[in-house]
RNA sequence: UCCCCGGUCGUCUAAUGGUAGGACAGCGGCCUUUGGAGCCGUGAAUCGUGGUUCGAGCCCAUGCCGGGGAGCCA
């Protein structure tokens, strides 16, 4: 058996990160031996949209805390609403929290396996005088509720007997009344100042149809009146939630404290914010709905299968929301923290290549017309098991048209007319002549190589300032390369300037296709999802939409890029 | 205006009455067959004002600032 230092200090697997208030509280409670030592959460999504890097956040948490204590963690659906949800999105968020790294075995519960139990509590709190059915009409139930800062009044429902009651919710469940014609209410305090206590909705009639229970149901319970008692049939004993919903844990208590079941807790946290991006649903479905983006797995979008496409690691998600903690504050955390844990990952495991993205052709006129040498080159310079692969290199080269300048500024190293480069595990090579098309534009370079200098090393110990890839133009594998930037221009899209909508602040450059790119051999037969580093430029992956015949390939992130900043500055 | 919750380097987060620390970002350097990675170094914070205490980021009071709250959404 563990015990509870040994839980507290060596938390499981991988590094959980800074400490954090309801870890604290688990530990005081597991002091106490309260529920006798047993650590019990959940993640319950509503199905209404796909799950994003907010999402994550919470997985960690939910799952990561019930793992590191012994506990188990469910995933619950909140399907309370079947107005908004849908059969795809369940399936995706079961999807998504797998690829995340959580098991949550076959402890798949939905909110709406519990309707007949909430129906049964809500027939038991009628008896006891603790709800009534209301006949108030929605603005009527507004207008009676008060405002923030002046008492509510009772509705002139609201001492109808049990047996009239009892009647009329009986006469909801069985559809005799028409969609908002009534509500079953909680009878507490019209007069609370937090404003959920003032008599709030149980239930409502909705005719539509549930993807789970279908037509069975014609009155659905809400938020308030489901979550708690969700949790406690499950025998949750730490349930955690965003902030926004501190204003809920009164009511959330009293139900659980009027039924006399197992005593549940709420805890808020605080939401996750990133820069750069939205982490609303409504938000997303939007972009998805207006086609600001192609879909949810747009890999410009925030959400898992987004992020997913775009080649992001659950390992680097996960160690992101370790390093992110949880508080109670709202901030916004940096996009770059993100992209450093994506790097941190990937330069671990990623498998190196070369790739020219923007070809520019290089004859090298001393070298033989139909030489191919196999070069040696290392696969992962971080990863020595990851071995090494051979490259064909030959008389005609593609390398990036950015490692050629004509007129290179001072701190520039790579290629220009008469500078000498070494091609990575090449030759060292020397620029000669610069050919032209008719507008000026650079389209072929004519070198000279030094035959002593195979594999990338002089024999006479001079020195090169730069190392440049290339990419032998007779064997290449030509591929489409997208590259993307922020889906937003601006660092806190939510702050969006008085009338202006949200998606004026997209940034318009935030995808740019590249068609032609010129990859080494090797990747010929690159799987869809596979991960790789392009030498120099950023870590890139294999698109589902990718064919043998036609390679498509994601940048996830770029790499550190020295020296763009210098050419930043000097700007 | 009423209720609730917050305020620590640029950002996120530790310190639970006893040396304000870490990470990212920044800056400087070393190293380099990736201007990558790595290594070394460096600047940078307790919202204000009172109080309690030998000692306050932490406790108390008050002010200021930020977030949330008036769905038959979650």
């Amino acid at each position: 058996m563990k015990t509870l230092e040994t839980d507290a200090a060596s938390p499981q697997a991988e590094s959980t990160g800074p400490s954090n208030f309801i870890r604290d509280i688990i530990i005081e409670d597991l002091k106490a031996n309260k529920h006798a030592g047993r650590v019990q959460t959940r993640f319950p999504p509503e199905p209404n949209g796909y799950l994003h890097i907010g999402h994550a956040k919470a997985i960690c948490l939910d799952f990561g805390l019930a793992a590191e204590f012994g506990g188990k963690c469910n995933l619950r659906m909140d399907d309370t609403n079947p107005s908004k949800e849908e059969p795809e999105y369940v399936d995706s968020i079961q999807e998504d929290v797998r690829w995340l790294g959580f098991d949550f075995g076959d402890r798949i519960y939905h909110a709406s396996d519990y309707f007949d139990q909430l129906y049964e509590w809500a027939v038991q709190l009628i008896r006891d005088g603790k709800a009534y059915v209301c006949d108030l009409t929605a603005d009527e139930i507004r207008e009676y509720r008060g405002t923030l800062t002046q008492a509510g009044r009772e509705s002139p429902w609201r001492n109808r007997s049990v047996e009239e009651n009892l009647d009329l919710f009986e006469r909801m469940k069985n559809g005799e009344f028409p969609d908002g014609s009534r509500t079953l209410r909680a009878k507490i305090d019209m007069a609370s100042p937090n404003l959920n206590m003032r008599d709030p909705v149980m239930y409502r009639i909705a005719h539509r149809e549930h993807h789970r229970t279908g037509d069975k149901w014609c009155i659905y319970p809400l938020y308030d009146y489901a979550h708690g008692q969700s949790d406690s049939i499950e025998g949750v004993t730490h349930s955690m939630c965003t902030l926004e919903f501190q204003d809920h844990r009164p009511l959330y208590d009293w139900f659980i404290e009027q039924l006399g079941i197992f005593p549940s807790r709420q805890y808020e946290f605080d939401r996750l914010n990133l820069t750069y991006t939205v982490l609303s649903k409504r938000k997303l479905l939007s972009l998805v709905q207006n086609g600001h983006i192609s879909g949810w797995d747009d890999p410009r979008m925030p959400t898992l299968s987004g992020i997913r496409r775009r080649g992001y690691t659950p390992e680097a998600i996960r160690a992101f929301c370790a390093q992110v903690g949880v508080s109670k504050t709202n901030g916004i955390t940096q996009l770059s923290l993100l992209e450093h844990h994506v790097r941190e990952d990937l330069n671990k495991r990623a498998a190196r290549v070369m790739a020219v993205l923007r070809p520019l052709r290089v004859v090298i006129d001393n070298y033989p017309d139909d030489l191919v040498e196999e070069m040696d080159a290392v696969n992962n310079p971080e990863d020595e098991s990851a071995g090494t692969r051979k490259v064909p290199f030959s008389k005609v080269l593609y390398i990036e048209q950015e490692d050629f300048r004509e007129d290179p500024p001072k701190q520039y190293f790579r290629l220009a007319p008469g500078r000498e480069v070494r091609l990575r595990y090449g030759y060292f090579i020397t620029c000669g002549d610069v050919i032209k098309d008719v507008s000026g534009k650079v389209i072929e370079l004519h070198c000279t190589y030094d035959p002593e200098t195979r594999g990338g090393n002089a024999p006479d110990g001079r020195k090169v300032k730069s190392t440049i890839h290339w990419v032998s133009a007779a064997h290449a594998a030509d591929a489409e390369v997208r590259l993307y930037d922020t889906l937003f221009a601006r660092e806190n899209p939510n702050d969006a300037p008085e009338g202006l909508d949200f998606t004026a602040l997209l940034n318009p450059n935030s995808l740019e296709v590249l068609a032609g790119c010129k990859l080494e051999p090797s990747l010929r037969d690159a799987p869809v999802g596979a991960r790789y580093q392009f030498e120099r430029l950023g870590y890139f992956c294999v698109d589902p939409n990718s064919t043998r015949g036609r390679l498509v390939f994601n940048r996830t992130v770029a790499l550190r890029d020295t020296w763009a900043k210098i050419e930043r500055r000097s700007q």
